[in-house]
DNA sequence: AAAAATGATGCAAACGGTTGCTTGATTTGA
DNA sequence: TCAAATCAAGCAACCGTTTGCATCATTTTT
């Protein structure tokens, strides 16, 4: 049943010539001269032959392949990273191969593995929640593979990143809520163990620094990011003598979930509590009344540019150049949704 | 720069010995001595030799990855089966490779042809919008590469497929909104390009004919998934001199964009105008008012279900067993979402 | 003690394509 | 007319790994 594909050996035999002319002659190679280039060309297409890309990338020690690693595709965030990847690598004759970590360091130990295997040019990853440390990404390097780390990016020293930055937003977001009267700001975060730079808190905390007000820790409060975990959180927070008039939230879905909650308790979105959060999700803005902004942190631009790193990083390595660290940091753009009151 | 990466032929060269004696070694082949078998494996250890696989790839005439065609990664119904497929495809030991067609055909025949030449194990394809003929996924079967197409499937005899039937739920959707006491119900519909089955429709109409409801065909509009797509769509509908009390619509985006629409023309959700939908997408729990239901579509278990399905024609095809099409449609359900009047 | 069985290892071909070097034939130049 | 230049094509090595088939040295059997 397995029907032997063609290769140039058999239209070698066919044409009684030599596997190198035939090679050459579908390469173009200006000493095949044209009737043989012709008849060859003929044959192979008759043969509906196709090039056995494994021999060559075996040969060329290249597979225009990337590794593409990250949390999960449920997440509108990963996967507009992910389309930005993919229209970015398509551009430049790349494919990308996929791998979600689920947060596992475990899959994501495997999948990096894999991914070496199967000898990518190149790897982009973000990383698991419970990623501490990049002991499993070592031996990439020392195979001279590039990779660029983006969003997720993990706190260590020389490494290659693009993410987007959160801080001025924050700060941003702290201001416009000032300016609509707020004075007792809640903040829910998420649970402390992702190594990440903390710009949300930052932002908040000089947010509020510069607006001249006391920052009040019993104000903070943690989510695991669960419908439960983020209902706790704001129970902590209206159980608050001095109740939060706004809170910002970690991010869109969280923001939902207290959103759902407030209303279960009567209260008026907006009105009695006002909403900001991160990622500027395009459902926000359906609902009818959305948080009065979001943080955007252009998931597909910051893709784009990660997998345009690493082509740039994978052309260097091809001409022996030399590749300082290099660091992309986007700017965030507080989008404001709703009117409020 | 480009260091060289040990291989067994370093291995054998530094222990004086053979290369087929080191392969045997580091496979534990058992007529190699136990001696030799620490040896090699020591050394193997020390230089951090890691097997090419595009060599064995090569060679062995099988890679491990299989292809993923599908219009793109920004519908959330994508971005889940995707999800689906990649958690497959980890269990069995593959890995796939991403690719966007944009709902381009030219765009997915170029994704075709990458994918052969990469020499995917099989393919798992959605098709675009704008594909009416499979023309271009002939020479895949010639190679004998397995294709299995998911959700978007062509309307050709002779195919594997994996979709998910929407009759039945069409039928139930229209029950359900007459038992709330709907007479005339509206059904916004897409493009009428897409040349796959239109079950949304025949379920529409059947589902009135069953409850004796006469058909009216300006009750039926279509929208090309735009928001001003489908305000005219809306327009058309609100014009009627008699006016549906209920809407389907051909998805939950289509629902989003009409309702905020009737909401700007201070009608009331599911009281002044009723909404079903198809997708059942998490966003739409979130809403103050939801649609009263929306048709799930397990695009999950669409994505899984498709690769499960690859994998097994691909083990066939090692095994030269016969395989003939097969086709398996998963049944949609009605969730009910809101409560309305 | 000679024949047979066993154990440990090596040889070489194969997978499909690319490419530097050679060879032979034809054309060009003086 | 003969050497040099040009053209067209072939030879063979190479990429890294696997594997059927020797080969040779022991050990066991009779």
């Amino acid at each position: 049943m397995e029907k032997k594909l063609p290769t140039i050996k058999e239209i070698a035999q066919r044409l009684n010539i030599s596997v190198s002319t035939v090679s050459r002659a579908l390469h173009d190679h200006p000493s095949i001269g044209l009737r043989t280039k012709m008849q060859v060309k003929k044959l192979a297409e008759e043969l509906h032959y196709v090039p056995n890309q494994t021999a060559i990338f075996f040969k060329q020690r290249k597979t225009y392949t990337i590794g593409v690693i990250l949390p999960n595709l449920r997440e509108e965030f990963f996967s507009l990273a992910t389309s930005g990847i993919e229209d970015k690598a398509f551009e430049n004759n790349y494919i990308a191969l996929m791998g979600q970590s689920h947060d596992s360091i475990d899959r994501e130990k495997t999948l990096v593995e894999t991914m070496q295997k199967h000898r990518v040019d190149g790897l982009l990853v973000s990383i698991s929640k419970n990623t501490s440390n990049v002991d499993h990404f070592q031996s990439l390097l020392q195979f001279n593979i590039p990779v660029v780390f983006f969003d997720r990016v993990p706190d260590v020293p020389n490494i290659h990143s693009v993410w987007c930055s959160l801080y001025h937003s924050s700060m941003e977001a702290i201001d416009f809520l000032i300016k609509k009267g707020h004075k007792r700001i809640g903040y829910i975060q998420g649970p402390d163990t992702l190594s990440i730079k903390n710009e949300r808190l930052q932002g908040y905390l000089n947010g509020l620094k510069k607006n001249k007000i006391v920052h009040d820790p019993s104000l903070v409060v943690s989510s695991d990011f669960s419908a439960e975990g983020t209902q706790k959180a704001m129970d902590q927070l209206l159980a608050l003598k001095n109740k939060p008039t706004a809170i910002i939230t970690f991010n869109d879905y969280v923001a939902l979930d207290a959103m759902q909650y407030v209303r279960k308790k009567k209260l008026k979105i907006n009105k009695d509590l006002a909403f900001v959060s991160y990622a500027n999700l395009p459902i926000t803005h359906y609902l009818e009344t959305p948080p009065l902004a979001s943080v955007e942190q252009f998931p597909y631009d910051q893709g784009a540019r990660a997998a345009e790193l690493l082509f740039k990083l994978i052309d260097q390595k091809e001409s022996s150049e030399s590749h300082p660290f290099e660091n992309v940091v986007l700017n965030s753009e507080l989008v404001i949704i709703g009117q409020g009151k």
